[in-house]
DNA sequence: GCCAACGTTGGC
DNA sequence: GCCAACGTTGGC
C-alpha cells in the first residue's frame, strides 16, 4: 500500500468542502503537472491513505486525511472548452490527464504546518519533497515511515509553536 | 537539442 | 503583493 500526499488551496478546494460532499466523493480533476499525472494514473490504488494539504494559504500544512476511492480515468475536464482546466491538447481516445476519486476520511485534531514539517526536514522527514525548497510538487507518495511519523505529530505537542 | 522567455506555484 | 523556484513552450 502507498502512501500520499495532496495539495489543493482551500480557497478553491477544502477539506471541508471534501466533507461536505455526498459520500465525502470528489473527483480530483485539474492535476495538470506530468510527474503527478503519472504518480496518479499509475500508482495510486483504491484504499491507500492520503494526507490533505492545504497550500497557498495563510497557515498552509496538512488539515486531514483522504484515501484514493477509484482507479484512474481520464480527466474529462481536459476535453471541456468552458473548463479551467481545458486542454485541447488532450483527446477522449488518447487522453493525456486522469483524475482518481477522494474519499474524505477525517481532520486531524490540529494543523501540522509547513513551518513545524520543515523543522524535520533534515531528520525524520529527510527526502520528503514537501518539505524541500522549492517544491511545486501537487502529487507526492511518502514511505510508510514518513507517514507514521507525521501522524505521531499529531497527537505530541506542538513543540514548534508552544516554544515561548 | 539548447535555452531564453514566459506562466504558474506557493511560501512568506 | 512580492518574488524565487520551477515547468513548459517555442524559436533557432
Amino acid at each position: 500500500m502507498q502512501h500520499w500526499l495532496i495539495k489543493s488551496e482551500p480557497s478553491v478546494f477544502s477539506l471541508d468542502d471534501l466533507a461536505a460532499r455526498p459520500g465525502g466523493l470528489e473527483p480530483w480533476d485539474g492535476v495538470r503537472n506530468y510527474q503527478a499525472r503519472n504518480f496518479l494514473r499509475d500508482r495510486m490504488r483504491p484504499g491507500d491513505p492520503v494526507f490533505f494539504y492545504h497550500s497557498n494559504c495563510r497557515e498552509p500544512g496538512i488539515v486531514g486525511i483522504a484515501e484514493v476511492a477509484s482507479e484512474a480515468r481520464p480527466d474529462p475536464t481536459a476535453f471541456d472548452p468552458r473548463s479551467p482546466y481545458h486542454d485541447p491538447g488532450s483527446h477522449p481516445d488518447r487522453p493525456r490527464w486522469f483524475l482518481v476519486e477522494m474519499r474524505y476520511v477525517r481532520h486531524l485534531h490540529r494543523l501540522i504546518s509547513l513551518a513545524e514539517l520543515k523543522t524535520h526536514a533534515e531528520g525524520a522527514l529527510a527526502g520528503l519533497p514537501l518539505v524541500q525548497r522549492g517544491n511545486r510538487l501537487s502529487v507526492m507518495p511518502l514511505s510508510a515511515a514518513h507517514w507514521t511519523f507525521i501522524l505521531g505529530l499529531e497527537s505530541a505537542a506542538d513543540s514548534y509553536t508552544n516554544h515561548t
